[in-house]
DNA sequence: GCGATATATGATAATATTATCATATATTTG
DNA sequence: CAAATATATGATAATATTATCATATATCGC
């Protein structure tokens, strides 16, 4: 059982990484449509692209960005079957940050 | 015990209103320096913003910007001594943020 | 193959966030 | 009061995010 120090220089880095790493996530899913989505395949476990366009009451193509973005930076995944592409959650802690924020209230 | 029962459209002006607040924390905490400055109050209790500044190899006016931002949304509050003001974490809620997202990997 | 439907793409415009710099203000010390 | 220190402010520049629009692509049913 090693036990390894970082130096002060190091743990600076490691945490900086970190903090990187977390700031980016926590981009991808700060707006409101992002948010909703989310919430929506919590709820559903799949959906295809327009029914969550009508659910949200927001554009296609719009909610389409929102969609492959979410998808390229790990929160989603999807399948296509015909001419629909159904979306559903890839990380599912993610519905957690919901639950957690909830209980914040910052005024 | 009444049961209200909401019209679909009410149901989504609620989560709307909802999604927006959560976005909006979460936005004002979505940048590593925000993060860092998170992690770092919610060790050491309270610190002055020259301290701050040292332990994350960050510019004074910049660290004072994201401060008073995050005071102004409710995230910190601040105390002053003297020439010193200290800053700490007011929704303390908010750490939980950092541990939950520790466990996403996105990839 | 043609029209209809679902989704994606890419350019651009609109807007918001972040960094930087110069300087202001407030407080302490001598 | 002057110098030194800590913090805040405000303008501006740099950059990133979000919305919009027009159109492309892919698939299905006929």
């Amino acid at each position: 059982m090693e036990v390894l120090e970082n130096s002060p220089k190091e743990r600076f880095q490691v945490s900086k990484q970190k903090m990187e790493k977390a700031a980016y996530i926590l981009k991808t899913v700060a707006h409101p449509v992002r948010l909703a989505i989310i919430d929506l395949l919590s709820q559903e476990g799949q959906m295809g692209v327009n029914d969550i366009c009508k659910v949200l009451d927001c554009e296609q193509s719009l909610v389409s960005h929102h969609l492959i973005n979410m998808k390229l930076r790990g929160i989603l995944k999807s399948q296509k079957d015909g001419l629909n592409v159904y979306y559903e959650l890839k990380e599912k802690e993610i519905i957690k940050l919901l639950a957690c924020i909830e209980n914040c209230d910052c005024n």
